[in-house]
DNA sequence: CGTAGAATTGATGATGGTCAACGTTAGTGG
DNA sequence: CCACTAACGTTGACCATCATCAATTCTACG
């Protein structure tokens, strides 16, 4: 079987065969995890990096009155990240969505692979440049995209992430996620998300139904989101 | 006279004499540049890494519509993120918010900074994981929170960061943003703002007028705001 | 087949946006 | 020193969006 971390770190650059097989050795003995399994609490002293391998899972936190933000997606190949181990609490949860597998990477060997293979240092920067762009993105959604323009925003997103790593089969997409969860993400209720998604419906844009997203004209979901797609920088410097 | 970026580092952890001076070599010949002035914009090859010495700048975007969201505060001794040079394109702008001095550190320079300074290279983790958990702690605001919440958090945070560099005098705290800035950063127009302050205001949690935030309230203030400051990682794993 | 969680729909109301006017302040040049 | 200006701050009236509450239907799964 693939090893799906590797998959994502060579989409941003080369690995030489004795990197990738090093990488290939840190993430060889994943855990299996149900669904709704916290990898790590708020407040809980970080440990090693986690590396989502199959599966989902996702950064989240929850306030005092209860309500729950999720602040990020991880999607197979994603990790948390890199260097959490040199705070004393964490800010955030993390936990699975689905079923996953998931590896650790102890703190010591992290820093002797970004020690050792300079292209896995230089792939790990990207993609946590990446995340934060990702970041970035939600910010911007949050504060000034309507409730539509956000759903389809969201969605343009999760699908070409999934397409980067090669989950998507042409304009379906397995989206394991519930209305409860992306109302989560999107900061709606769930109510709301689903008169939206009906609206998206009619629209002619996307389809969205248990765990399955069809997008039906991809012009019209991006035109409504008005989404570019530069933060996620698949377009990368040349070496130097 | 100080160097705010030294000073900030040095909260992270303890530099030994020759770092400090390599660091303070290395932003010894700041840019003075005006208010709105761009140090960088979306779209643009990134370059060097950016440093705040003096004044206010901020991380933005614009929408197709002309709307702006401000996605960071970076106060005086803040920096652009570490690795940005990897990037063929930033996602986002930066500008100064009131005139300010800007050390510039290129990518060759700052690499053997990193290499030959540990201390350095492990301060500049941490304020990168700073960064980030505030930019999750504005997701989860904008997500979550009501306006009043909303702008009550914000200013727990932009005068507790002041108050860690030394900015702050007591209750009292410059804060040289305009109303349009604050608004177009917590997700909200600039007339529902001036109401929300004056809420705050009726309220006895703080006053903000023109340049200048009094808490008179702390405890309300944060009792409001639902605050809680472990983002911002003022404690830190001991060394190891 | 029964049950629990998820999705869907309707009715109602609160929060916050929009539009518009006016007051305030700091900076500029006569 | 004062008049002028432009940007910012403040307030009111009105309306759109989205949350809330509640009921019903759907789906997966033991």
């Amino acid at each position: 079987m693939s090893n799906r971390f590797l998959d994502k770190l060579l989409t941003f650059g080369t690995l030489d065969a004795e990197t990738a097989s090093a990488v290939e050795a840190a993430t060889s003995q994943p855990r299996s995890l149900p669904a709704k399994h916290d990898l790590i609490r708020e407040g809980d002293r970080p440990g090693p990096v986690f590396v989502v391998l199959e599966g989902w899972a996702c950064r989240y936190k929850i306030l005092p009155s209860g309500t729950r933000q999720i602040l990020a997606f991880l999607m197979p190949g994603d990790c948390c990240d890199l260097h959490i181990g040199l705070l004393a609490e964490m800010d955030h949860g993390i936990q699975t969505v689905t079923s996953a597998r998931v590896a650790t990477i102890s703190r010591e060997l992290m820093d002797e692979l970004m020690d050792h293979h300079p292209s896995f240092e230089r792939a790990m920067y990207i993609t946590q440049l990446v995340d934060e762009g990702t970041m970035r993105s939600w910010i911007t959604s949050m504060g000034r995209r309507t409730s539509i323009e956000r759903v389809a925003h969201l969605m343009c997103e999760l699908y070409l992430r999934g397409r980067h790593i090669g989950l998507s089969d042409a304009p379906h997409f397995a989206l394991p996620l519930s209305q409860i969860m992306l109302a989560d993400a999107l900061g709606m209720t769930p109510v709301h998300l689903n008169r939206v998604l009906k609206e998206l419906r009619l629209h002619g844009a996307m389809a969205l139904k248990r765990g399955s997203l069809s997008i039906t004209d991809p012009a019209k979901l991006t035109r409504i989101a008005g989404f570019d797609d530069n933060y996620l920088h698949r377009h990368l410097r040349g070496a130097g």
